[in-house]
DNA sequence: CCAGTGAAGTTTTAGACAGCATGTC
DNA sequence: CTAAAACTTCACTGG
């Protein structure tokens, strides 16, 4: 189908894909027209990567946008909303408007409510759904890109849940759900009420095959040499030939520590190949590695970039991420090997991907199990880019003729599985079922039941009493936890009145659905069950928070704090590694008062473990807001500096709610749960937040400037500027924090640095726990007021 | 005596969303 | 129902 054929697109959109090189629509586009797309009925694309599923999108939000409606565009990762936002800017060259939204994206509903694209997380759209966002009730077409994901045991029933509630809101929503080739996609595009676009259809050719000994053997029943020389590893000699072909190969491995391992093989073989100018350009890149984070991470990925290779897992920070995507994608690194990462984030084709690990390790099942055919198809799916290579290759390895056999039959020859709704587990109907009575989706037991009727869940179970039977204990576990009210056999459709402030056609819509039902249960959510609804927390987290403020007898410390948020089933915890029981235990009976709460007896194993878990986790962040530096936060907890600011981000986040919830159980400690927020954020004691609040000045400006006798913002309007510049590097940082601290004429020229009193310790501040002596934050940690800062952890 | 080698034993194990209100070194 | 690679340690070899 040519483009020109389309109709109902905004003027300039043709031309604007005319420009990007697009003429004509793929075998599956042009399907997606015809079911469609365009005209806004729903359907169902399920397509392999990289065939131009996004195309089928745009179209639909275009045509949509069009007509006058507005589209919102569901992504599973932050880092794929930048990128589809990135992508759908371009539009704004023929007016169409494009917001952001994600947990860390700045956006105001105001300003959400006036774009006509709106991408976000599915999460966020929850998030949003439950505080009653009211521009969602104007949407006329939603895209749910990945949407197999309702598969996934943590985060498929929020993307289930959010389809199933956007639909209600409005019933004559377009729903164009995009998902990688399933063995039900039917069954989902039936649920949906919508058509099915399937194909296996791909702009360039992927073969897929097996290594065993000196050769690829190919799906297509073609050949190829690839010897092994000596003692070297399969994937050794798979990357080495085809980066003689001047290609790059991407390697999926099933640990952190194998892809680290697999890099530093395979950057020296990939090393020989590389020219001067290379050569260079990966030193600077080895450069801006080392920048980004103080670690050994750091310096490790940097070691393999300077040889053309990287390894990349989720232990990076997000830069070292964008940085190692980038420079595959522009060709300057021959290859990374991976963790399932990459074949989930965004797009970062090879033309050879080497599955090497089929297996991984699952604690429960007892052991390795094999990955699903599903996600070995999207890893194989990453080979081949289209436009650059000829065609792309899918290698799997075998260590035996059998094996070969195996992996044909397993992975090549397979269909995917089936797309499971895993709705029915109790704990994501905690917090769906505490959510759809709070924003109003449901205000009787039958009337939440019809609800979960319309979901995918319903459509697939045979068993209709079980997803019952689960709601009734939730139920049971929400009362029980004062989030949830029950008035048995009363009739009619009270609500509270906190419920006013939901969507209202959310509530009717709902209401609907429940008149066909006996309303023998009312339900309605507590003012704690609406806030806790709101601040998208797990119940059961909220109710081990509202449980450890309330135990405590007096102010909480911040190791107290950050251990309870650490246990919370929103935080995940640190693993213990062997002979660590024995020493968080005895860290255990030196904090035991700290802690809030009652502790699991150490008889019950499991329980106890987590405890201890959970306080090697809050050591962790108490170590950060005492200055720790990274790379040693990162060596002593064995973590990786991605690792460490997603734990210090979800700590943010619940010691935050924590904060309105203990607002809301008019406890004493909120100043000290909002002092432990705010050291956690900056990763600063106390006496340094004021500081830190200065623009500019993170932890170790802040930590300088305070050697140096400047201990306030009112200070640095004041002191002589000689002493801001001897704490800190540079004259012109020294200007802008003066000037972002309010001083009159910050202007640094003529100013003779002055040093006062250990100033030149960078990088010394911080908890110096390796001698397990009284910790040192500077010249003096003695003067800091609060007890609890003065012991280390960690050592002991 | 010491560097180098290899067998044997030990350790570890993927990923990443969210409130609210603005800005690191 | 199910493991495997990386890392550590330690004994031994050859110079």
């Amino acid at each position: 189908m040519n483009l020109e054929e389309l109709s109902g697109l905004p003027p300039g959109a043709v031309s604007h894909f005319q420009d990007e090189g697009i003429e004509s629509l793929y075998p599956p586009q042009a399907e997606a027209v015809e079911a469609g797309a365009t005209d806004g009925d729903s359907l169902v694309a399920a397509v392999p990567t990289a065939s131009g599923k996004t195309m089928i999108a745009a179209l639909s939000m275009l045509s949509a946008i069009e007509r006058g409606g507005k589209a919102l565009y569901i992504v599973p990762l932050r880092a794929l909303a930048s990128e589809k936002k990135d992508e759908f800017e371009a539009y704004e060259e023929f007016g169409v408007s494009v917001g952001v939204t994600t947990g860390n994206y700045e956006s105001t509903d105001d300003w959400l409510a006036t774009r006509d694209i709106v991408v976000a997380t599915s999460e966020k759209v929850d998030s949003l759904v439950r505080n009653g966002a009211d521009w969602l009730s104007d949407l006329t077409c939603v895209v749910s890109d990945e949407v197999h994901l309702i598969d996934d045991r943590n985060r498929g029933p929020t993307l289930e849940v959010t389809l199933a509630k956007l639909r209600a809101l409005n019933p004559a929503l377009q729903v164009v759900a995009l998902s990688a080739t399933v063995g039900n996609a039917g069954e989902i595009a039936d649920w949906l009420d919508a058509e099915l676009v399937a194909s296996d259809w791909r702009p360039i050719d992927l073969q897929m095959g097996v290594h065993y000994g000196n050769a690829i053997s190919f799906d297509d029943g073609s050949k190829r040499e690839v010897p092994v020389d000596g003692s070297e590893s399969q994937e050794d000699a798979l990357v080495r030939d085809i980066v003689a072909e001047d290609a790059s190969a991407l390697v999926f491995v099933n640990s952190r520590r194998n892809a680290e391992a697999a890099a530093r093989r395979l950057a020296n073989v990939v090393a020989p190949e590389l020219d001067d100018e290379e050569k260079a350009a990966l030193d600077e890149l080895a450069d801006d590695i080392r920048d980004v984070s103080d670690s050994e991470t750091s310096t490790d990925l940097a070691a393999a970039v300077e040889k053309g290779g990287a390894f990349h897992h989720a232990g990076l920070a997000s830069e070292h991420r964008s940085l190692v995507e980038d420079a595959f994608r522009d060709r300057l690194l021959k290859v990374i090997s991976a963790t399932p990462t990459l074949a989930a984030g965004v797009n970062t084709p090879a033309r050879r991907v080497v599955v090497r690990d089929w297996r991984r390790f699952d604690s429960t099942a007892g052991g390795m199990t094999p990955l699903d055919v599903l996600e070995v198809h999207q890893m194989m799916g990453r080979a081949g880019r289209p436009g650059l290579d000829p065609y792309g290759e899918a290698v799997l390895l075998a260590k035996s003729h059998d094996e070969q056999d195996d992996l044909f039959d397993r992975y090549i020859w397979a269909e995917a599985e089936d797309v499971r709704s895993k709705l029915a587990a109790e704990p994501a109907l905690r917090t769906h079922v505490l959510a759809t009575i709070a924003s109003g989706f449901a205000s009787t037991r039958d009337g939440l039941l019809s609800f979960m009727n319309e979901t995918l869940y319903a459509s697939q179970t045979d068993e209709r009493g079980r997803l019952e039977s689960v709601t009734d204990t939730v139920l049971d576990y929400l009362e029980r936890n004062d989030f949830v009210e029950r008035e048995g056999g009363t009739a009619g459709g009270s609500r509270s009145g906190a419920d006013a402030d939901a969507a209202d056609d959310a509530f009717t819509s709902a209401a609907d659905l429940a008149t066909e039902a006996n309303r023998d249960v009312d339900l309605r959510a507590t003012n704690l069950g609406h806030t806790v609804s709101r601040l998208y927390l797990d119940p059961m987290s909220a109710a081990e928070i509202v449980h450890g403020l309330e135990s405590a007898g007096s102010r909480p410390t911040a190791m107290g704090l950050y251990q309870l948020i650490a246990r919370t089933p929103n935080m995940y915890e640190l693993y213990l590694r062997s002979g660590e029981d024995d020493k968080y235990g005895q860290l255990y009976y030196e904090l035991e008062d700290e802690l809030l709460g009652d502790a699991p007896s150490e008889y019950e194993d499991n329980r106890f473990e987590d405890w201890l878990a959970a306080l090697k986790t809050g050591a962790l962040l108490k170590d950060w807001a005492d200055e720790m530096d990274e790379d040693r936060l990162t060596e002593r907890y064995s973590i990786g500096p991605g690792d460490l600011r997603g734990k210090v981000e979800t700590a943010e986040w619940l010691l935050g709610a924590a904060e309105t919830l203990a607002a809301e159980i008019d406890s004493d400690w909120s100043v000290a749960v909002r002092e432990a927020r705010a050291r956690v954020e900056h990763g600063v004691r106390e006496e340094l937040l004021e500081l830190v609040s200065v623009r500019g000045v993170g932890r170790k400006r802040a930590r300088q400037l305070y050697q140096a006798g400047v201990e306030s913002a009112a200070d640095l309007r004041t002191v002589d500027k000689g002493i801001v510049l001897g704490a800190l590097r540079g004259r012109k940082t020294a200007e802008n924090i003066l000037e972002n601290a309010g001083r009159e004429d910050p202007s640094m020229d003529g100013v003779e640095a002055i040093q006062v009193d250990g100033g030149d310790a960078p990088g010394a501040a911080g908890v110096d726990a390796g001698s397990g002596s009284t910790s040192e934050a500077g010249s003096d940690a003695s003067t800091t007021p609060e007890s609890e800062d003065q012991s280390s952890l960690g050592d002991f």
